[in-house]
DNA sequence: GGTTATGTTATTTC
DNA sequence: AGAAATAACATAAC
């Protein structure tokens, strides 16, 4: 979300002229006439900061956002209209957050965040001890940001087996980890900018990009969400 | 045309 | 009650 705040930084201190919008938990007269103090990105939500309160957009799997446009063939969830121009959103989620924003994020948590904390984020990994390392990662309460795509590089990138359990994964290991995931979340980051093609080195592959060996393809853990592995190179941790 | 997918929350079931 | 499974949402690509 950080490649959409800072394209919607010129509303930044506008006022909101109109809103529209088919979200019924959005208090669409409450925004209406007030100024936008601030909008940030916290993991895969943006937030449009009011004096007041707070209107937090995800986009799920299947939202998207238009600037200074429409999409006409989808159907409005939330736009605002500014001196400036517009922006609108589809196929999302919205959320009126009440009282300061500070008082619902901890912006260490996100791995695209200056405040990244990867020391802080490793301590909560291993306390899901038992949990499968494919599933630990994605928890947005720890590694906010961290969805499939980043989840299957970053444990390409250091060779460790989704399988893998945490506790039995060494600690400088899980370490390693967190930190792959900003890393590689900047890097995709710089390609959205750059308007460069993903670049992923397993994620929807069939070969493993250092031995060709073909890749796993299997839904693990509870959550069934997709993992892209070598089996060659990336060791699983047991339990002994 | 069916399946799958960058994700989360609400509801139902056990 | 609380955990765990299931549904819901809504769209594009293959």
């Amino acid at each position: 979300m950080l490649f959409f705040k800072e394209q919607l930084e010129q509303f930044i201190g506008k006022n909101v002229l109109d809103v529209k919008g088919s979200d019924e938990k959005i208090p669409m007269k409450k925004i209406q006439h007030e100024t936008v103090n601030d909008i940030r990105a916290f993991g895969k939500e943006l937030l449009f900061c009011f004096s007041d309160f707070t209107i937090r957009v995800h986009l799920m799997l299947f939202g998207k956002l238009a600037i200074n446009s429409e999409l006409g063939s989808r159907s409005l969830k939330l736009g605002f209209t500014f001196e400036n121009g517009e922006v609108n959103f589809y196929a999302c989620s919205c959320k009126f957050l009440e009282g300061s924003i500070e008082t619902y994020y901890d912006w260490e948590k996100d791995v695209l965040n200056e405040e990244f904390n990867a020391q802080i984020a490793a301590e909560k990994l291993l306390k899901k001890p038992n949990e499968l390392i494919c599933e630990a990662l994605l928890d947005q309460d720890i590694l906010a940001g961290v969805g499939n795509k980043l989840k299957n590089e970053a444990l390409f990138r250091r060779k460790v087996h989704p399988e893998s359990i945490v506790s039995a994964i060494p600690k400088p290991e899980i370490k390693k980890l967190v930190e792959a995931c900003s890393t590689i979340g900047k890097e995709y980051l710089s390609w959205l900018q750059d308007g460069e093609e993903n670049q992923w080195a397993v994620y929807k592959k069939t070969s493993c990009p250092r031995d060709g060996n073909t890749l796993q393809i299997e839904k693990l853990g509870k959550s069934k969400r997709t993992n892209y592995f070598c089996e060659n190179c990336q060791e699983i941790y047991l339990k002994d």
